[in-house]
DNA sequence: ATGCCTTTGAAGTTG
DNA sequence: CAACTTCAAAGGCAT
């Protein structure tokens, strides 16, 4: 892949990038394949479907399109609503959320004021002391494209807890603290909107389990959405996260840190030296764009599902709508560089690849269970030694 | 508690 | 230099 800053000038280096997708022809053999091995399973979940799911849906046969539309491609889904002719009567997402285009509905919950995805609240950041972003009065972004809301609507907020500032910068993704008070942007008014039926996602079934029912539909509290962590302090730089807390599921970082961010000086020991993440790219951050629309719209919550989706609907997606990214993405990078010029992303390298190698040499140290021994060497279960198991 | 899943892209590593 | 690997986000789920 080329790389996007290469050569200076327009940077459209995207362009290239965009040119080398994958085949999508087997792409959509590969969902058409699971959706229909998932269909089964899907098909034992609707058993379980709630009460309140089905109160969600119109009727049952809705939910049963919405499942039959799941064999179709995506694409030929993607260009119905391309062409406005939604069969869906529900309107489909697409039709309500994105008349048009989907990057249309950029406005409403992009990131650059608050990721407003509520499940996007683990923002990667940092927790410094100082408020202000350094490099503020460096960001140059202009986010013509991306201008957030109308001009009537908060749009300063974040996930829990985060501040995101209202000037339309870069710092959407790394985020700049501000005083104030979290708002909701227009995207966040989760609880009035519409709930959108399953059969307007282009998703598979196996998470018709996650159909909307009144208690797992998302919804989102004030409480959730202006944690305690909301601060007039703030965040210097969502890539910077401590090193004792937990950030995420992979990292070890801590979830919660914007909720508690001034909670520290209990602590006074070490004072590590906080981990730089990796600047998004372009895909990540339209990911973290439309992650709450999808929820929304499709009533999902599991990553690896939205992911899917989000990853067909990026495909989806015209040259100029990916390039918006890219080039944002672009300047995540550069921002990046000139915040840590020293940060390389081996900087992080290798936690993952560490561990599995010290699993890996635990467990040829440790031959665990029979079973499992024999398993790995591929002997017979029955029969076989392992040597590491006699 | 931890890792996997799932996506794309950037960047690092390996051969 | 091509191919491969890792890590960014996200949250449910399995172990």
């Amino acid at each position: 892949m080329p790389q996007l800053s290469s050569g200076g000038g327009d940077d459209l280096g995207a362009n290239d990038e965009m040119i080398s997708f994958k085949d999508e022809g087997d792409q959509d053999e590969k969902i058409q394949e699971n959706a229909f091995t998932e269909r089964d399973l899907a098909d034992l979940k609707s058993s379980l479907v709630n009460e309140s799911e089905t109160n969600q849906s119109p009727n049952a046969a809705a939910v049963r399109r919405g499942q039959q539309n799941e064999h179709r491609g995506y694409q030929e889904k993607h260009r119905e609503h391309l062409d406005g002719v939604s069969k869906h009567q529900d309107g489909g997402m697409y039709k309500t959320a994105y008349p048009g285009y989907p990057f249309l509905m950029l406005p409403d919950p992009y990131i650059p004021n608050g990721s407003v995805s509520p499940s996007s609240n683990k923002v990667s950041v940092v927790q410094q002391s100082h408020g202000m972003h350094p490099l503020t009065s460096l960001l140059p972004y202009s986010n013509d494209h991306f201008n957030p809301s109308p001009p009537h609507l908060p749009t300063d907020m974040s996930q829990k807890g985060i501040h995101r500032p209202q000037s339309q910068d870069i710092s959407g993704f790394y985020s700049l603290p501000q005083g104030g008070v979290g708002q909701m942007p227009p995207s966040m008014g989760w609880q009035s909107q519409p709930v959108y039926p399953l059969s307007s996602c282009g998703f598979r079934q196996p998470y018709s389990s996650s159909l909307p029912n009144s208690s797992s539909y998302p919804r989102f509290s004030h409480s959730l959405m202006l944690g305690p962590g909301m601060h007039s302090t703030g965040i210097p730089h969502p890539a910077i996260v401590p090193p004792s807390g937990k950030q995420d599921h992979h990292d070890h970082y801590d979830r919660n840190m914007y909720a508690k961010p001034h909670q520290e000086p209990k602590r006074e020991k070490e004072p590590k030296k906080p981990v730089i993440k990796k600047p998004l790219n372009a895909f990540m951050l339209y990911m973290k764009e439309m992650r709450a629309k999808v929820i929304a719209e499709c009533t999902l919550k599991e990553s690896a599902a939205i992911n899917q989706i989000l990853g067909r609907r990026w495909h989806a997606l015209t040259r100029e709508e990916q390039a918006k990214y890219y080039e944002l993405a672009r300047k995540e990078r550069q921002l990046h560089m000139q915040l840590y010029p020293s940060w390389s992303a081996r900087d992080n390298y290798g936690k993952k690849k560490r561990r599995k190698r010290e699993k890996q040499q635990d467990s040829t140290t440790d031959p665990g269970s029979p079973k499992k021994c024999r398993a790995r060497f591929g002997l017979n279960q029955q029969t076989d030694w392992c040597g590491p198991c006699r």
